[in-house]
RNA sequence: GCAGGGAUGGUCGAGCGGUCAAAGGCGCUAGGUUGAGGGCCUAGUGGGGUAGUCCCUUCGCGGGUUCGAAUCCCGUUCCCUGCACCA
């Protein structure tokens, strides 16, 4: 047995592969495979969610390798992005909660963790990190291609892809709404905020309500709705100003002029507005001419976009329930002298709604009993209609221009409307709030101008990446459909940042490349990288790579013609990348952007092959998170189990596209199978009485059904586990490959138990199946794998040894089947024994005529439960003398036939002869099996059937 | 809301027209092995019945197609993931 923590095992074959640089792939004359998986963001330590994402290539890759194929499977570092910029500010900062996460989760000792001010140390001490749990997982990593998104070399090759995108006018510049902090003067993600993760942006139309040719500019998400606009709400207890912009005057609320002043050029306060005094003053509708009154309503938020909105009551909850408030607050009313005004005022219906009346707002707010616009019930009301009207209403018929559209539709074309006749305009704000900034400051949403964008909306573009996709192969097939909306759903994306680490834009360096967008044809460089520590990043101009990568224009620079035309013909060699693995949650941007890139930049016989998408980590049931702290380090997972057992596991437990969840019961579970698994060898040569080994070793001709049984279970799990692998299904291979084939061979050794003869056949047969086992599970377990195959005097690595493949003549469905008739035998006379509870001491087996093999191949070709065919046929051909007994077996036969595997006749009188030893010992009787039931006092025989003798107990 | 995926026995998870009371793991029960324990091996793990290989109920819920459905179709409920500037 192999000690599977003793890791000097593991360093041993580590070592030796170095050495051999075996995994060193250059060109050569072999068939190639080239496999990426996303390059790590190294911010953090490597935990076993990673381990599943690095261990599925690794055994693809060994898998082919074994197979014959020149394989490269290269690693980088995808350091270019904000978030270490973040996280080394908060060092700096002493930030309590970061430095806990990273003493304790990511386990960075005190005196390099006072280094981690800088962000640029951070990405390198974790890269290297990762390199090294990597190689202590035994990857098959080609090392010398390794490299940082941030080296001068890579930067030179990111840039000339965004000058091909921009020459190929697929870059544009634009604006773009952002998080942004007023205090830091910054953009701010996700993991720079107090509160407000992930919250998103809406966009709002803002409507112009005429004044004395000054506008209250009210926002909405319902634009569609302004036919049905009774009247404007304003909050009077709020500030109210006037701003000059586009030689207009907006009338908006003072906090709203906070949000705004981020999204408008050319906005200047220039009075204040007295908001009581505006109270019952009218207002036109820029659709309708229609005037409307100014109403005073609390719910109206003064933070939240413009701070003014208009009034529906007929489809708005809050504006109905507002309205009905006012009515009834004699108060108010009289103070603003609105009473016969506001009386007269009634709900204009607009959509249509199946299953509501003229005013849907009023009975939603009867079905949610809501009571007032201070109750909570009134946002779920509103949610409910807006999904309801937004799903299934369609325009009113007195709506002219828009009668019987959809409201979606209806939606779009009004706020285009408004936009091309300025009567309107758009703004943003977020989805929820607050929106705190870890400074402290409320985030706001800002247009950010001259923004670079990729032109994903580009229908030219579009149409390149689905023939891209359309001829790529996609693991698992379902999510096929995603990537075709996806492509088909992107809009422009900006691509150029203010803050982190990267690439600056080459035509304005004001900007850093986004890292989504400088990692998408990155599989090129890793075929040119093992040359570029002897390069200067000088020499790699334009021509440089237009030359090696699209065989266009010629070189010119200090790159010698023989080193050139070795870096061109690598390239040439390796690509197209023949799978690209990445995580599920990366398919509408990451990986589509991989298939757009590589679309627009290369030509067809470059384009990517194929695609694998990940699931995520679970770890005892829980989503596995470095944040939270709920993380196994790789590391330490190495430590306690070894790195077979995580590889091992992470491949079993789940297929890549699943969710694999952590659970230590199991992984020691998966522990103990491998211990058994390289303990198979001793038992072997305790059995053989001799060591044993590879060399010189033949099978020979193999006679026990038993022996044959076991050869055709090891070419058939052979066969399953190969095709599984070829599909990326780890998970279905180690079933065949491990579980299944335990079971097989736990079963042999049971059945051989009391077997004395033919112990060289026996041993024989065992030799064969450690033969292909070890290579079968070398993939997924090398370190053991290797110990194993030099033990036995395998040739060379196991890693190198050739792939096991299937002889079909080995797998019998006949020699399979003589197996379960043995064993539903065995069991059939206990279940029987255990009814009339007695020890008998003889049993009698008799078996089936050949006239019932007859019958049963006839109902076999008929397929169905059909009882008259049977006998029509069988007794046409004459078959049996006894008709009634042939009725009575067709009777009995009819449905059973429907749910035997039909395999052929098999000689069932020598498979049992055969097993007599066996069977006696399982039943604890003597065992007589007869070709004719020459003795059957009780005509049992009768009963007998094909596949299921009959049996009589005495 | 849009898009995609899913709902299987105590649990995780295969199966995707007949070989399905449904693989395999874990858990549980019994037996064997062992100095005990662990481990390992064997058997059982929806219910019932019988000199037998059978019957009944079950694969979210309700219908349907079929000689036959966990598997196909329709409807329905619930769950998960993504929806962008975040790697």
């Amino acid at each position: 047995m192999i000690n599977l923590t003793n890791h000097s095992i593991e360093e041993k074959w580590q070592k030796k592969w170095a050495e051999s640089q075996l995994f060193e792939s250059n060109p050569d004359k072999r068939e190639k495979i080239f496999l990426t998986v996303a390059y790590p963001y190294p911010s953090g330590a490597m935990h076993i969610g990673h381990g599943r994402t690095y261990t599925v290539p690794d055994v693809y890759a060994r898998f082919k390798r074994m197979q014959g194929y020149n394989v490269l499977f290269p690693m980088g570092w995808h350091v270019t992005g904000a978030p270490v910029i973040g996280i080394a500010k908060r060092i700096a900062r002493k930030d309590q909660w970061t430095l806990d996460i990273y003493k304790n989760v990511h386990k960075v000792r005190e005196e390099e963790l006072s280094k981690f001010t800088d962000p640029e140390y951070i990405v390198k001490y974790f890269s290297s990190e990762y390199h090294e749990v990597m190689q202590h997982l035994g990857y098959s990593i080609d090392w010398r291609r390794e490299f940082r998104t941030t080296d001068l070399h890579y930067q030179k090759f990111i840039e000339w892809q965004f000058r091909q995108l921009k020459s190929k006018g697929f870059v544009g510049k634009g604006e773009h709404p952002v998080k942004y902090c007023p205090g830091c003067e910054n953009p701010v993600g996700d993991h720079d905020l107090l509160d407000g993760e992930g919250v998103g942006i809406n966009e709002l139309t803002l409507v112009k309500f005429e004044i004395n040719s000054d506008y209250f500019v009210a926002a909405t998400f319902r634009p569609e709705t302004l036919f049905g606009a009774t009247n404007l709400w304003i909050n009077p207890e709020e500030e109210y100003i006037k701003v000059h912009i586009n030689n207009e005057n907006w009338i908006i609320s003072k906090k709203a002029y906070n949000n705004i002043v981020h999204q408008k050029k050319d906005i200047k306060v220039i009075d204040e507005v007295n908001a009581l005094e505006m109270i019952g003053k009218y207002v036109k509708n820029p659709v309708t001419g229609e005037e409307h009154i100014i109403l005073p309503a609390s719910f109206v938020d003064p933070e939240y976009a413009s701070g003014v909105v208009y009034s529906v009551p007929a489809h708005a909850p809050a504006d109905y329930i507002a309205l009905n408030d006012l009515k009834k607050d004699e108060k108010l009313l009289e103070k603003h002298d609105l009473k016969e005004k506001v009386l007269e005022i009634q709900p204009i219906n607009v959509v249509t709604l199946k299953g509501f009346g003229k005013f849907p707002a009023e009975e939603i707010i009867e079905k949610f009993g809501v009571k007032n616009q201070k109750d909570d019930k009134l946002k779920d009301a509103t949610n409910e209609l807006y999904k309801l009207e937004h799903a299934k209403g369609i325009m009113s018929e007195h709506i002219k221009d828009y009668k019987d559209l959809s409201v979606q539709k209806a939606r779009d074309e009004i706020i285009a409307d408004l936009l091309e006749s300025g009567k309107g305009d758009l703004m943003h704000d977020f989805t929820e709030r607050p929106v705190i900034c870890r400074c402290g400051t409320k985030a706001v949403v800002k247009i950010l101008e001259d923004q670079w964008f990729l032109k994903y909306s580009n229908e030219q573009w579009k149409e390149l990446a689905m023939d891209c996709l359309g001829q790529e192969n996609i693991v698992p097939p379902e999510v096929r459909a995603n990537f075709e909306y996806y492509i088909d759903w992107l809009d422009d994306w900006a691509c150029s940042r203010r803050i982190g680490l990267g690439t600056k834009l080459p035509w304005d360096k004001q900007w850093l490349i986004e890292p989504l967008s400088d990692s998408t044809i990155y599989m090129a460089y890793y075929a040119i990288a093992k040359y570029m520590k002897d390069i200067d990043p000088a020499d790699l101009n334009d021509s440089f790579f237009d030359d090696v990568y699209l065989d266009e224009g010629k070189y010119s620079g200090g790159i010698g013609g023989e080193l050139f035309d070795s870096i061109k013909n690598e390239f040439n060699y390796w690509y197209p990348l023949n799978w690209r693995l990445s995580a599920k949650d990366l398919v509408g941007n990451h990986l589509s952007f991989h298939i757009f890139h590589h679309s627009a930049i290369f030509p067809q016989k470059k384009w990517p092959k194929g695609i694998v998408v990940f699931g995520m980590g679970l770890l005892e049931g829980n989503k596995m998170s470095s944040s939270k702290g709920n993380v196994i380090l790789l590391e330490d997972a190495i430590k306690t189990h070894g790195a077979d057992v995580v590889r091992l596991f992470l491949m079993a437990s789940a297929e890549p596209w699943q969710d694999f969840d952590w659970r230590e019961n199991e992984v020691k579970g998966i522990k103990r199978r491998l211990e058994w698994f390289s303990e198979f060898a001793g038992r072997i040569e305790e059995i053989k009485d001799s060591s044993l080994s590879l060399k010189s070793f033949k099978l020979g001709k193999i006679k026990k059904p038993v022996n044959k049984w076991l050869l055709s279970q090891v070419n058939m799990r052979i066969k399953d586990a190969t095709e599984a692998l070829e599909g990326f299904q780890t998970r279905k291979a180690l079933q065949e490959a491990l579980f299944l084939f335990k079971k097989d061979i736990d079963h042999y050794f049971y059945r051989i138990e009391h077997e004395n003869e033919a112990r060289e056949e026996i041993s024989n047969t065992l030799i064969y199946v450690l033969s292909n086992w070890t290579r079968l599970m070398a993939p997924f377990t090398p370190h053991t794998c290797e110990e194993m195959w030099s033990k036995i005097d395998g040739e060379g690595f196991v890693s190198s040894a050739p792939w096991p493949e299937y002889d079909p003549d080995l797998i019998d469905e006949k020699v399979q089947k003589a197996e379960e008739i043995v064993q539903g035998l065995a069991s059939d006379i206990n279940e029987i024994k255990k009814i009339i509870d007695t020890q008998p001491e003889k049993i009698h087996i008799y078996i089936a005529p050949d006239w019932k093999w007859d019958v049963f191949k006839i109902a076999k070709e008929i397929g169905r439960p059909d009882i008259g065919q049977i006998m029509g046929i069988s007794i046409k051909q004459n078959l049996h003398d006894d008709k009634k007994e042939i009725a009575e077996f067709a009777k009995k036969i009819a449905r059973e036939v429907t749910k035997t595997k039909y395999v052929g006749k098999i000689d069932e009188y020598s498979i049992i002869k055969d097993s007599l030893d066996f069977i006696s010992h399982e039943v604890r009787a003597e065992v007589i099996v007869y070709e004719e039931p020459t003795y059957d006092p009780q005509n049992k025989s009768r009963n007998a059937m094909p596949y299921k003798p009959a049996i009589y107990i005495e």
